[in-house]
DNA sequence: GTTATACGGAGAAGTTTTCTCCGTTTCCTT
DNA sequence: AAGGAAACGGAGAAAACTTCTCCGTATAAC
């Protein structure tokens, strides 16, 4: 494969996994095409329809989150600490992209089925772990555990995401979400007020969801 | 104004509130239109544009989470109960609808800014006093509050909103989100599991994130 | 330097969304 | 309970978006 085609299939995977996570998975694939900085037709000729795109998204980002499960593990010896940091790994990740596209527009497959097996063991392992060390409720699953990742994860609604455009606040309410509000697990940092919401929404012009 | 009429207005308002909240601020107004069971013709006489629509909506939504935040505030004497007893009450009202809608497409114009404020006081006595007692962490903010509830009581995407129909899991998370993962302010019941979350998501045959 | 391969833009075809007209139904008044 | 004003829903024209392809130009490998 030449070197211009494979950094345009890179560029157009890693737009792809923004502009699902931003839009659903029913976003227009010219939008994709848009922030890849590509043309249109570079896309069709890579993934000849939407599936192939998808598969191909969705494939890529389970190994990638599997790797990182146990990279965390490996890196980390109290098991809290190693499944906080998979879940920030993870949201760097655009895990939330891959749960949302898998989950709605993919026949799962022998080989996608095998992927996906081995990213939940991989994560089941770091927080069973977690949990067993006492460090994490017994009354929290697996799938609580991906659910708040992909709803802490997701980029915020439209002008909103202004606010988190190098992706600290995910990180901050990641960290919220696992100390807990009441708790004290580490310090935040400065608060973050309402006006700031507020200014970062009020610029006009915006067209929205879109780019 | 006509008995029918009122109840017109009601029913668009409510369906509105559904499909922004599910679709972004730029959802067709024909899907609400569905949603309300109404004609297409009713939509457009009652708001002669989307913004009339998205205003209407907002200035309601607003007006009753104050309602909520005071309520929450005469019934629990004890700030942090206060506190949670208003957020879940929020995410009831679809708070996240009106701040997404909010800060996109409105002009805040005075009237909007009155109630805006009168929102954002009452919230911020809650969350002040909550902290004050001690039972809020000093470096949580007023934006953290919001966004938290944005993203933790808006509707998973696509076929993941099948998991939470009754609003159940929105609220066991804002549990979560309150307490902490690593906390035990109170029993979550039995744990979600992953599998739970591939069947529901499983069902062919659900065109996504549109209805 | 040559050749095969990949690229981007313009635009046709198909789909979705917006918004209005008008005949029928529902509510309020007397 | 009957008349009249007001509201309703459905069909469909017009506009806006999406999808996907052709083809002349640019880029990479040998």
């Amino acid at each position: 494969m030449r070197a211009d085609a494979e950094r345009s299939r890179r560029r157009i995977l890693d737009a792809a996994c923004e502009v699902f996570l931003e839009r659903g998975p029913d976003a227009p694939l010219d939008a994709v095409v848009r922030r890849a900085g590509v043309g249109p037709a570079t896309l069709y000729r890579r993934f000849p329809d939407r599936e192939a795109l998808v598969r191909a998204l969705v494939t890529d980002l389970l190994a990638r989150l599997a790797e990182a499960a146990e990279e965390a593990r490996a890196a980390e010896p109290d098991p809290y600490e190693a499944l906080r940091r998979f879940v920030h790994a993870a949201a760097d990740l655009r895990m939330g992209a891959a749960i949302v596209v898998l989950l709605e527009r993919l026949v799962v497959d022998e080989e996608l089925a095998a992927v996906r097996r081995g990213t939940v063991v991989a994560v089941e392992g770091l927080l069973g772990a977690a949990r067993e060390a006492g460090r994490v409720r017994a009354d929290v699953g697996m799938g609580d555990l991906v659910l708040l990742c992909v709803r802490v994860s997701r980029p915020l609604p439209g002008a909103l995401a202004a606010l988190d455009a190098d992706g600290g606040l995910v990180h901050r309410h990641l960290d919220v979400v696992l100390a807990g509000l009441a708790g004290s697990d580490g310090p935040l940092g400065v608060p973050l007020g309402f006006d700031e919401v507020i200014a970062a929404a009020g610029r006009p012009g915006e067209p929205g969801v879109g780019e």
